[in-house]
DNA sequence: ATATAAGCGAGACGGTACGTCTTGTCTTGTC
DNA sequence: GACAAGACAAGACGTACCGTCTCGCTTATAT
């Protein structure tokens, strides 16, 4: 019954290798900079095998941002009962990664990878905040009566990803008091 | 007295063969595709009367942003008294112009532009929304009475913003009432 | 044992279409209007094939030299059994070649591309005359008794061709009993 | 009577800081990487100055040469009354002068402007040997007695440049008793 | 066992665009 | 009107990557 493929299957090798090309690449140089011949290299790989695989280079860094080899692993927007001091602790924390250089090239290159694909927009959404994180934490201060019984959760968090991203791309962040005044602007009692 | 410059002086007709060519090519192909090669032969220039003025790909973009070459007029953001309303249109209108492809092309091309331009990123804000319109248009809805007299416009219209331009990134504009859910997320009496 | 080689070997077709191009192109234009953009342009080629495995404009020219594809092959010294006719026929042949533009265009040319390249000059030295066709010939009129038999041929053919080319250069070419002169003055008694 | 020519004359002083630049630069350079511009900039003066009255940058470096600012003055062939002597001499002066780089640079340089400009070929001839010191030295030869009455002077003349320039074209230039050998070949008892 | 396939590293290939350099012409204001 | 300065259209330079295409291995079924 099953027509069974011949040859030699995909390399796992490879393919690590290659992904991890990729983020240490796109960490060193941001998205622009970043080339399929460069990650080949680095890799010790073909291109051919990067082409068989991956149709464009934004799908690569998807892959790479899917498997968290992009973004920095400490982001997790905490839940310590006291709603607005976790969200404006994880502004600050955002506000403060985009304040090195190294931090603010991080997330334009994002950005910049987003406006190739729309999927790694998704998926940057989600991960940065959308679903996964604000969204939950709205949802539980909902649910701990800090926020009313009806507030549009996903709207507020779609805002405050927005907000956040806006600043990072038009190089605002960093003033004190912004994330604490952007978290009250939008959750306020 | 006078610093007296020698030489030719720059062309104007040059100038804006070049800014005109670029505007077109940024919509017609977009940012990344958008090369110095096809806009000086598109303005009938040499390429170097480009890399005189103009350091960057990036930097000539702002200057057409600035100009306001690459949006569309019809974005502004009208006062018909109606604050809600207005908001809700404008958002639309955006949302709107994002469904055809020609739309998402042009604002995910402009974002790609603010990536690799701290200065795009400011203008863009300032142009879409930022100080210029939306911000102005909350400081009048504050002035009659619509919103409280401590509303943080500032914040409130970044977060607008910002919403709509992660929707543009992650694909999902157009879902009819996402945009009066969030105007009323933002801006609920 | 053997060191092998990995990847597509060099492609003959696109090496014989580069030095078929280059000695056309030579030919019409010289060495001075010779481009690689227009030798890769003519010969269906990217530049890069071309940088690959020529580091200069000289060294393609020379190579083309040394396939015999820019002289044309009527040059050849004859042996008749009469020495000062067989030079002198000969010089003659090339005074006449240098007379039409296009001849003297070709033998500056090739000047031109000797001064480049030392390894250019050395061929065409041999090709032109030097070891290979006058000192042959010199040799053999020794030989014949022509010449006394400690003649310094070497010297005797290099002071020939030499003259052939500063008359080239100084467009002195053409005075009918030139060829004549020239020979007599080199090889008398 | 006379057409009064209006305006500035000629400036004496940009003609000479433009010929001491070319000297210069010709001398540091070489003539395939001689420049227009950089010759205007050396000089401190406009382009459009030297395109006023030089027709082409051949024209510019007949014009040093002419005037003796390329060659080195001390390559006079002397007269001491010992013609093969003073001819065996000035050979070996010029193969050591293309032994260093420079005079190797310098010779070819002279050559491939020669190519580019048959004046230039001409004034070569003359000024290494031709009219000016090699035929002179060789007609006092005969006056002495040390050459037959009906010594073809001028071809001979001709054919000591043409093979000293050939061995500087193919780097042939240095091995001692080359001069020796090449001078007994062309004036021999 | 022996085909038959696919994956792989390597790298040549036809292209496109880069950013720089130079050409020869032109346009200023100064002398 | 000559001059220094310098902008301009044109186009070649040599480099970097693109995405495709051979090569000669090295695995894996499938016969």
């Amino acid at each position: 019954m099953s027509e069974q493929r011949r040859g030699a299957p995909r390399s796992e090798a490879a393919r690590q290798a290659i992904l991890a090309a990729t983020a240490q690449l796109f960490a060193e140089r941001g998205y622009e900079q970043l080339t399929i011949e460069g990650i080949a290299a680095e890799a010790g790989v073909g291109k051919q095998t990067i082409y068989r695989w991956w149709p464009t280079k934004s799908a690569l860094v998807a892959e790479c941002l899917l498997e968290g080899r992009l973004l920095p692993g400490q982001l997790t927007l905490p839940d310590t009962g006291d709603l607005r001091g976790d969200l404006v602790g994880w502004v600050e924390q955002i506000f403060a990664l985009m304040d090195e250089p190294t931090g603010r090239g991080l997330v334009t290159s994002l950005v910049a990878a987003a406006t190739a694909n729309v999927e790694i927009g998704a998926r940057l959404r989600d991960s940065l905040g959308g679903a996964e994180s604000v969204t939950t934490r709205l949802t539980a201060g909902v649910a701990a009566g800090q926020l009313p019984a009806d507030a549009p959760v996903v709207e507020l968090s779609e805002a405050l990803v927005g907000a956040v991203l806006l600043k990072a791309l038009s190089g605002r962040a960093g003033q004190p008091g912004d994330a604490a005044r952007l978290v009250d602007a939008l959750v306020r009692a």
